[in-house]
RNA sequence: GUCUUGUUAGCUCAGCUGGUAGAGCACGUCACUUUUAAUGAUGUGGCCGAUGGUUCGAAUCCAUCACAGGACACCA
């Protein structure tokens, strides 16, 4: 480690430093405003007879992004979380020596500094800071990627977070953006009543949606537990237990591929609501998507790639209509087992063998409409085969009150009435393991421990999931979920990383 | 998991049909007190992702592997 040439160098700049008397990881920092408010409060600089006033004085910090030299003068960018500034260094406004010795010698490029000084407009008109006083609080020993390129290499910038933070200020945003968005999603729903509870990150089942989970092991016990996949069979005995508005935010886990909408942690909101059903949750959703539109200032016809979302646009339609009226689907085509599968073969698609008639409306519907979705669409009554936690429809047994909300040609939330009958819950969880057995490894875990619960009595009950990472892509107009997470899941670059993970 | 593209200096990238490696930025040295990716001069910097093969000779051709990007499959 360390060998590099240029990293050696620097490390030769740190011990000068030292020897000079000039700590290079002082923690003696001393900053009294920052780059952001600076540029504010002196705004009117510019208006000024002379673009100066010598009265004001201002200490700030930052690192080093871009450093001029020009003899006895030497212009330096720095940066702080808040913003870019300009500052002017001189030779005679400093110690002697300081600025031929220290800072012309040992200070460069990702060096974390403090200088004081006082205001003044620059002859090309840039606000920036005459230096008087300059301390290095921190030295960089490796070097900063290209300036003005900065980093691209998308491994490097996902391995390296870090790097991909210093240099590109758009990154930093994206990720305030997700911020913005859990807090305001959070303040939503607590105005609304709800209650912020924390359940479980292991299961002893692995409920709440069909995946495949991760196992971990807890040895005082000596069994294996589930990192969960979904929070909601824990908070519905939330709801049985009388709480009648709770939400969670938070991560889960599923054991599968990972690609530009898949990461095996991720995070989402779940929410349940005692007296409501899956058409409240319709109104809620809309309010929420609104309240969010607002409090970012976005435009409510966003632009996504090369599409532009409607956001004043909500279509509401049901799963079946939608097969024929978006998915171009002949109607006759969508209501038997046979006659799908004798439309899909006439499309030269071929699907799992055994599958139920609404597991098949469930693969038209992926196939041919799901895609199509770019305004903000609920698909609602969905089939039961493919709804195992979702309450069934009065009037058709065969569907449920539920609803998945699609934005951009991806889904961004499911919701439904839930279903609060323990009999029917045993059943159909009866039916996902039979499923399991006849192959269906993503089949539904039987919770019998759930089942009792809802025996107890569950108020009639709506709850909703929504993707945090792929509303964050929405919002920010990103295309893969590793460009909303800090630290997307990364493959070892060492193999014996991965043996050493495996013992 | 399959297909496909990539991996060359700290970073961004060239390197043709094989002949022992090149630029810009950064860094060193020199000049320069209002620059904006400052400028001019000059210099240092490389196990060409790894391992095998073909060849007199491989960054370049072939194979395998690793990692990454993209697409597909899987996945509500």
């Amino acid at each position: 480690m360390f060998d590099n040439k240029f990293v050696q160098q620097r490390i030769e700049k740190a011990k000068l430093l030292k020897v000079a008397g000039f700590n290079p990881y002082s923690n003696n920092s001393k900053r009294n405003t920052t780059i952001e408010k600076y540029l504010n409060v002196n705004s009117d600089i510019a208006d000024m007879e002379d673009k100066r006033d010598e009265k004001r004085h201002y200490i700030v910090s930052g690192r080093i992004k871009l450093l001029r030299v020009m003899g006895k003068a030497s212009f330096v960018k720095i940066e702080d979380e808040s913003g870019m500034l300009q500052v002017y260094v001189t030779r005679d406004n400093l110690p002697e020596d300081f600025y031929n010795t220290i800072f012309k010698k040992n200070i460069e490029v990702g060096d974390i500094i403090e200088v004081g000084g006082f205001p003044f407009v620059t002859g090309k008109g840039e606000l920036s800071l005459h230096v008087d006083s300059f301390t290095i609080l921190t030295k960089a020993i490796s070097p900063l990627p290209e300036k003005f390129h900065g980093v691209t290499d998308k491994e490097i910038r996902y391995r390296k977070r870090y790097l991909d933070l210093i240099m590109n200020a758009d990154v930093r945003k994206t990720f305030q953006t997700r911020s913005k968005v859990i807090s305001l999603t959070r303040r939503f729903f607590e105005d609304k009543g709800f209650l912020e509870v924390e359940t479980p990150m292991m299961h002893p089942i692995a409920g709440g949606a069909n995946a495949k989970p991760f196992v971990t092991h807890h040895n005082a016990l000596g069994i294996d537990r589930f990192l969960r996949i979904a929070p909601e069979l824990y908070l519905k005995r939330l709801i049985v237990g009388g709480f009648e508005a709770v939400f969670e935010i938070n991560r889960c886990f599923r054991n599968e591929g990972m690609d530009a909408t898949h990461n095996p942690e991720f995070t989402s909101i779940e929410f349940y609501w005692a007296y409501k059903t899956y058409k409240d949750l319709i109104e809620i959703t809309k309010e929420y998507f609104q309240y969010l539109f607002e409090h970012l200032n976005l435009p409510t016809q966003l632009p996504y790639g090369d599409m532009v979302v409607n956001f004043d646009n909500f279509i509401e339609i049901p799963l079946i209509e939608s097969l024929t009226t978006i998915g171009g689907v002949p109607a006759e085509s969508c209501k038997t087992k046979e006659s799908i599968l004798a439309y899909l073969k006439t499309q030269n698609i071929t699907v799992k063998p055994n599958l139920n008639l609404g597991q098949l409306q469930g693969e038209l519907f992926d196939l041919f409409v799901e895609e199509k979705l770019i305004d903000p669409t609920f698909i609602t009554e969905y089939p039961v085969e493919i709804s195992p936690l979702a309450r069934r429809s009065d009037e058709n047994p065969a569907i449920t009150e539920r609803f998945e909300l699609f934005i951009a040609g991806r889904e961004i939330a499911n919701a439904f009435s839930e279903l609060n009958d323990p009999i029917d819950q045993l059943s159909r969880f009866e039916g996902q393991m039979e499923a399991k057995d006849s192959g269906d490894d993503e089949a539904h875990e039987m919770d019998r421990d759930f089942v009792e619960a809802l025996s107890y009595g569950m108020a009639p009950t709506a709850g909703q999931g929504i993707g945090i990472d792929r509303l964050v892509m929405l919002l920010t107009n990103e295309h893969s979920i590793r460009d909303v997470l800090l630290f997307p899941a990364m493959k070892p670059i060492h193999k014996e990383e991965i043996v050493e993970e495996s013992e």
